[in-house]
RNA sequence: GCCCGGGUGGUGGAAUAGGUAGACACGCAGGACUUAAAAUCCUGUGGGCAGUAAUGUCCGUGCGGGUUCAAUUCCCGCCCCGGGUACCA
C-alpha cells in the first residue's frame, strides 16, 4: 500500500468535520488550555505559505495539549473590517460585505486543507452585527466610565458626578484631558451642557479636539501606529497634522498598569521592551517659571516646564516653547510679533516628513523673559519646533551643557543668546570634568559643580553630589518651596477612535438638540451598518455614512429611522464616523469563550472557566497597536467586573516572517537570450525576476518560461551542464517579485502533513527565514519512510511481539525529546528527532505495535492525517486526538555517558566513560578511584568534587 | 543616535547552568537496482598536512584580547547583518 496523502487527507478532514472532533465545551474539573492565533484579515490575495506558520505551531501545541488530557480551546475567526475591502469597493462598486464574504470563504478552504484542529463552531467575524454589538457595548461602557487614580481603576461616571456635587474637584485624582478646578457650588451653577462638557474631560471614551494624523488621500484620520515615517502604513500616502473633533479612548489613563503588567506576563523580552518604549514613562518634575515683570503678560504670569533633569536647573540659560504651545500668544511682544508669525507660518508649512528629513535648527525669540526659579535672573523665551506641543507641558527649560538638542540650539543662536544674557556664555557645565566645547554631556553620571555655595539666597547646594542624588535633592527642594511638583509623564497617547470610513463598526451615538453626544440604550444594540449608494466620503466632507438615508435615531420609538425625518425634538442625527480597525480585535479572544451568547459578551461561567489566553501566537507588527489596545480594553472590562483576568495573554510567541526566495534569470542586453547563473559574468546582463513556480532546485523549466509571456516565446538560453541555473535572493514575499508560494500548490504536490512538518523544520519558530521549496523533498521522504514502517509486501505487517531494548530506547528517547521540545516551542528540533528515530527503527527493521503505536501518537500533532489513518489501520475506532500521550520511562534510555575528570596545569587530560544513573557521590568515587586519576591525584588531597550528572566532574585540589 | 536580537560547512540549521562542534535535512560525489529514466536504497561529504590504507595530526563557530584544565557558550573591545524607535526634555 502506498502513502496516498491526497486520499488520506481528504478522508480525515471530512471525518473530523462530520464527527465535530475539535468541538470543545467548558468542563468544570477538567484542566483547560486556551491556544489562540492572531486572527487574519481576509485579504483578496489569499493565504501564502508564510501565513500558516504560526497556525501550524499553535495547532501542534493544541493537539499536543489535548493528548495530554487538557480541554483545549483553539478557535479561529476573521478580522473582517478593514481598508482594503473599502478601497476595492470604491474602485469597483462591489459591496465590501460581498468581497469580504468571498475572501473569508477562500481563506476557510485554504485553512481546511492544512488540517487544523480549530473549533469552527466558535468562529467570530468582526463585521457580524452579533459580534460588533459587543464592541459597541464596550464603547458605551467606556463613555460611562472615568479613571480614578485613587483606586487605580475605572469607575462609573455617576460616582464622579456625586463627587462634583459634594466637593467639586477638591481632592479629585482622576485621569483627564486638562486639569479643571471648580467647587461644588460651581458645579451646581453649571448649565446641563457645561456639565456634559466637563464630564467629557474625564470619560474613558470621549469626544475631544485633538491633533490628528489626517490622510487626505484616504479621507480619514489614522492612529499613531498607522503612520510610519510621515506616510500612511497602508498605501504610503502623505499624512498631515490637523485639529479635529474625534472620539478618543483614554488609553493613557492605563499607562502605569499597562507598564507594570508587563512584569507578570510571559512575552518575548524584545516585545515587552517595545511596549515599554511606546508607553515611555519618564519621571521628572514640573517647574514653574514666573514671567519677568517687563514681559507683555505683566505680573503674575508663569510658564510651567517639564524636565527629567531638575539637577541641571543651574545650567538653564533660556527657555523654549513649542510653536503650538498655548503660552505663545501671551508671551509674544508686539515688537517680535511679525517675526514670530512668520516663523509659525513656516513651521506649519513644513510637513512632518520634511521636518524629519531635514533637521535644521530653527527658532525665533518671543520677546519675553521669565525669571530663573532660583537665581531670579531673567531668561529669554524662545519658540522652536524641536519642542513638541504634545509632550510634557510643551515648554522646556534649556540646559545646553547637558542636552544635545538644547546644545545645538544654543550653538545656532549663540550670538543672540549671549547678547540677551548680558554677554555670558549660554553653555554652563555642571558636572565635574566634562568637556562641552564640542558637544553636550548628556550622561547622568558624575559629580555636580557650579551650583551656588553654602549660605546662598536659595539654599540649594548641589556641588559634590552625584547626579542621582542631585536629582532627588532638587525634586524635594522644588516641592518644599512650592516651585513646582514631582511629575511622571508618559509618551503613550490616547487612541483616536473615529475613522471617516464606511467599512467599520458604527458608533452607538446620536447628537441631541444641543448637539451633545448621547449613547443609544444598550437594548438597541447592535446598531447595524446602513446601506449607502457609494462608499466614498460625501461631497460635503462628511464620512461615507453621510450618504446613508436611513441614519437617524428616534429617541422615543428607540429605533433607527430615515435622516429625512430629523425634527430636533425626538429624531436626531447619528454619528457618521465608524470605529477603527483595532476596535473589533480588542476583545475577540473573550468572545470565543462564549460566541453565541446574546445576553453578554461572555458569560461569567464561561469566562471563569477559560479565563485568559494561555498561549498567543502572532507577529511582532502588532506590538504597539493591537497588543496595547487589547490589553487596555481587557483591563477596562476587568475593572467593570465583566471579565476575571487583568491581563488577556499570559504567554505570547512571535512567529518569524517567512520571506520569499526570488529567482532571477539573466538577459543579455539588447537580446532575447538568457544566460545561466555561473556564466553571466561573461556578458552584460539584466537580471529579471522569474516566477518561482517555474523553477525547481534553482533549475529553470525553460519550456514553462517560454510559455510564461509572449515576449519570451522565442527566448534563447545559454546553459551550463545542459541546465539553466537561476540566481536567487531573499525578499519579501509578494506578487511583484513572483516569489509567492501558495500553500494549496504544496498541499497538492506533497500533502498537508508534509507542508506542516516542513514549515516547522525550516528553522526556529521565532526566526524569520526564507521559504525554500528545495528542502521539502526530505520531509516528504521521511513521511513515506514512516509509512513504510507499517507495511511489508504491500500489506499491513505490524506484529504484536514484545519490543526489544534497542527499540524501546529509540521510542523513549523520542518521547522525551519531542515532549520537552514541544514544551519549549522548539518544533524544528522535534522534527529532526523524528527523522533520526524513524531512520533508526528502519535500520532495525522494527514493525512492532509496542513501538509504532506510541510513536504514531507523539507524531500526530505534526502530521495528523497520516497518523489518523495508521491509527485506524491499527484497529482503533475514533480519532487519534482522543488517544493519550505515552509516558516517558527513563529506564529504557539509560546509556553510557562521558564524565570528564579534570586535570590541572594542562598537563594531564583524561576521559572516562561511566554509566548513567550514578549518584554524584558514586561518580566522584569512581573518578577518583580510577587508576590514572588516583596516580595523578597522588599526594594531593581533593578539597572539593563538583559533579554534574552525565556531564562533568570537577575536582578542586 | 538609542534599545533589542543575531553572525557556526556549499545551503537551512543542531549543540550554550562551559565538557566529543557541525545532529537532522538540502545539495554534491560515488555506488546498488533498472535496457534507460524516475522512484527507492546504500556510502562519503568543514579545511590542511602525512599515509596504499585503517588511521594520525594540526587548524577551524565574524575579528582582536581575557578568564579557565577546557570557550560556539562567560568577560572586555571592535566589525558586520536584522528588527524596533526616534527631536518625548
Amino acid at each position: 500500500m502506498e502513502y496516498n496523502f491526497a486520499e488520506i487527507e481528504k478522508k480525515w478532514q471530512a471525518w473530523w468535520a462530520e464527527h465535530q472532533t475539535f468541538r470543545v465545551r467548558a468542563a468544570a474539573g477538567r484542566p483547560k488550555f486556551y491556544v489562540l492565533d492572531m486572527f487574519p484579515y481576509p485579504s483578496g490575495a489569499g493565504l501564502h505559505v508564510g501565513h500558516p506558520l504560526g497556525y501550524i505551531a499553535s495547532d501542534i501545541y493544541s493537539r499536543f495539549r489535548r493528548l495530554r488530557g487538557f480541554n483545549v480551546l483553539h478557535p479561529m475567526g476573521y478580522d473582517a473590517y478593514g481598508l482594503p475591502a473599502e478601497q476595492y469597493a470604491i474602485q469597483t462598486g462591489q459591496h465590501p460585505e460581498v468581497t469580504t464574504a468571498a475572501n473569508i470563504a477562500r481563506y476557510r478552504r485554504q485553512l481546511d486543507k492544512i488540517g487544523f484542529s480549530f473549533d469552527w463552531s466558535r468562529e467570530v467575524k468582526t463585521c457580524d452585527p452579533a459580534y460588533y454589538r459587543w464592541t459597541q457595548w464596550a464603547f458605551i461602557r467606556m463613555f460611562n466610565s472615568f479613571y480614578s487614580y485613587e483606586q487605580n481603576r475605572a469607575l462609573p461616571v455617576s460616582e464622579l458626578v456625586r463627587a462634583f456635587e459634594t466637593s467639586g474637584t477638591e481632592g479629585l485624582r482622576a485621569a483627564c484631558g486638562k486639569e479643571l478646578s471648580f467647587s461644588a457650588a460651581g458645579w451646581q451653577a453649571m448649565s446641563e451642557k457645561d456639565r456634559q462638557e466637563t464630564l467629557m474631560n474625564y470619560r474613558l471614551a470621549y469626544l475631544g479636539d485633538t491633533m490628528v494624523n489626517w490622510c487626505a488621500a484616504l479621507g480619514t484620520v489614522l492612529a499613531n501606529d498607522e503612520v510610519v515615517n510621515g506616510v500612511s502604513l497602508r498605501g504610503g500616502y502623505p499624512v498631515e497634522q490637523k485639529v479635529m473633533r474625534q472620539w478618543c479612548l483614554r488609553v493613557s489613563a492605563y499607562a502605569e498598569r499597562l507598564l507594570s503588567g508587563l512584569d507578570v506576563i510571559d512575552w518575548p523580552a524584545s516585545l515587552k521592551e517595545t511596549q515599554r518604549n511606546w508607553i515611555g514613562k519618564s519621571e521628572g518634575a514640573e517647574i514653574r517659571l514666573p514671567l519677568a515683570p517687563s514681559s507683555s503678560g505683566g505680573g503674575g504670569g508663569e510658564v510651567v516646564v517639564f524636565t527629567t533633569r531638575p539637577d541641571t536647573v543651574f545650567g538653564v540659560t533660556f527657555m523654549v516653547l513649542a510653536p503650538e504651545s498655548a503660552y505663545v500668544p501671551a508671551l509674544v511682544t508686539p515688537g517680535q510679533r511679525p517675526a514670530v508669525e512668520a516663523y509659525l507660518a513656516s513651521v506649519k508649512r513644513r510637513t512632518e516628513r520634511e521636518r524629519m528629513a531635514d533637521r535644521k535648527v530653527t527658532g525665533v525669540f518671543s520677546g519675553s523673559h521669565v525669571l530663573h526659579p532660583l537665581t531670579r535672573e531673567p531668561l529669554p523665551v524662545w519658540i522652536s519646533d524641536y519642542v513638541l506641543a504634545g509632550y510634557g507641558t510643551g515648554a522646556i527649560m534649556a540646559v545646553p551643557a547637558h542636552d544635545s538638542r538644547d546644545y545645538a540650539f544654543a550653538k545656532q543662536f549663540e550670538t543672540e543668546l549671549r547678547a540677551q544674557l548680558g554677554g555670558k556664555c549660554p553653555i554652563v557645565p555642571l558636572i565635574e570634568g566634562c568637556d562641552v566645547s564640542e558637544e553636550s554631556f548628556d550622561a547622568k553620571e558624575g559629580k555636580m559643580i557650579n551650583s551656588p555655595q553654602e549660605g546662598c539666597v536659595c539654599g540649594l547646594v548641589l556641588n559634590g553630589l552625584e547626579v542621582k542624588e542631585a536629582i532627588a535633592k532638587t525634586k524635594a527642594y522644588i516641592e518644599a518651596n512650592n516651585l513646582g511638583r514631582v511629575q511622571v509623564n508618559y509618551r503613550l497617547r490616547d487612541a483616536i477612535f473615529s475613522r471617516q470610513r464606511y467599512w467599520g463598526e458604527p458608533f452607538p451615538v446620536y447628537y441631541d438638540a444641543e448637539g451633545m453626544p448621547q449613547m443609544l440604550p444598550e437594548e438597541a444594540l447592535p446598531l447595524e451598518l446602513p446601506e449607502v449608494d457609494r462608499f466614498l466620503p460625501a461631497g460635503t466632507g462628511e464620512p461615507p455614512l453621510g450618504r446613508a438615508g436611513r441614519w437617524a435615531w428616534d429617541s422615543v420609538r428607540k429605533e433607527v429611522v430615515a435622516t429625512a425625518r430629523i425634527d430636533n425634538k425626538t429624531v436626531f442625527p447619528l454619528e457618521l464616523n465608524t470605529m477603527p480597525g483595532f476596535a473589533g480585535s480588542s476583545a475577540y479572544f473573550l468572545r470565543y469563550m462564549d460566541p453565541h451568547n446574546e445576553k453578554a459578551l461572555v458569560s461569567r461561567e464561561a469566562n471563569e472557566y477559560w479565563r485568559s489566553v494561555d498561549l498567543y501566537i502572532g507577529g511582532t507588527e502588532h506590538a504597539t497597536g493591537h497588543l496595547i489596545y487589547s490589553r487596555f480594553w481587557n483591563k477596562f472590562l476587568f475593572d467593570t467586573g465583566a471579565v476575571c483576568e487583568d491581563e488577556p495573554f499570559r504567554k505570547l510567541i512571535n512567529q518569524g516572517m517567512i520571506q520569499g526566495r526570488s529567482s532571477f534569470v539573466y538577459r543579455i542586453q539588447n537580446s532575447n537570450t538568457f544566460v545561466s547563473l555561473n556564466l553571466k559574468d561573461r556578458y552584460e546582463v539584466t537580471p529579471l525576476h522569474v516566477d518561482v513556480n517555474m523553477v525547481e532546485n534553482d533549475v529553470l523549466d525553460t519550456d514553462k518560461f517560454r510559455a510564461w509571456r509572449p515576449e519570451f516565446a522565442g527566448a534563447g538560453f545559454i546553459l551550463e551542464d545542459g541546465k539553466y541555473i537561476c540566481g536567487w535572493a531573499v525578499e519579501k514575499m509578494s506578487k511583484s517579485m513572483y516569489n509567492v508560494v501558495n500553500p494549496d500548490d504544496i498541499v497538492e504536490k506533497y500533502g498537508a502533513d508534509t507542508l506542516r512538518m516542513y514549515e516547522m523544520f525550516l528553522g526556529p519558530l521565532e526566526q524569520s527565514k526564507p521559504w525554500d521549496t528545495n528542502g521539502i523533498d526530505g520531509v516528504h521522504r521521511f513521511l513515506r519512510k514512516y509509512w513504510r514502517l507499517f507495511f511489508e509486501g504491500g500489506r499491513l505487517a505490524v506484529s504484536d511481539a514484545p519490543a526489544g531494548a534497542a527499540e524501546l530506547k529509540i521510542l523513549h528517547r523520542l518521547i522525551n525529546k519531542v515532549q520537552t521540545d514541544i514544551e519549549h516551542f522548539s518544533f524544528n528540533t522535534s522534527v529532526s528527532a523524528f527523522m533520526t528515530g524513524v531512520n533508526e527503527l528502519t535500520g532495525l527493521g522494527c514493525r512492532k505495535r509496542a513501538v509504532l503505536e506510541p510513536l504514531t501518537v507523539i507524531l500526530s500533532p505534526f502530521c495528523p492525517h497520516v497518523c489518523e489513518e495508521l491509527w485506524s489501520l491499527l484497529g482503533h475506532a475514533g480519532s487519534i486526538a482522543d488517544a493519550t500521550y505515552p509516558v516517558y520511562e527513563e529506564r529504557y534510555t539509560v546509556e553510557e555517558r562521558f564524565a570528564y575528570p579534570v586535570s590541572f596545569n594542562g598537563k594531564v587530560r583524561f576521559r572516562k566513560t561511566l554509566p548513567l544513573g550514578l549518584s554524584r557521590e558514586e561518580i566522584a568515587s569512581a573518578v577518583l578511584g580510577d587508576g590514572q586519576s588516583a596516580k595523578y591525584l597522588e599526594g594531593r588531597k581533593p578539597e572539593k568534587v563538583i559533579v554534574v550528572p552525565g556531564k562533568i566532574v570537577n575536582v578542586v585540589v
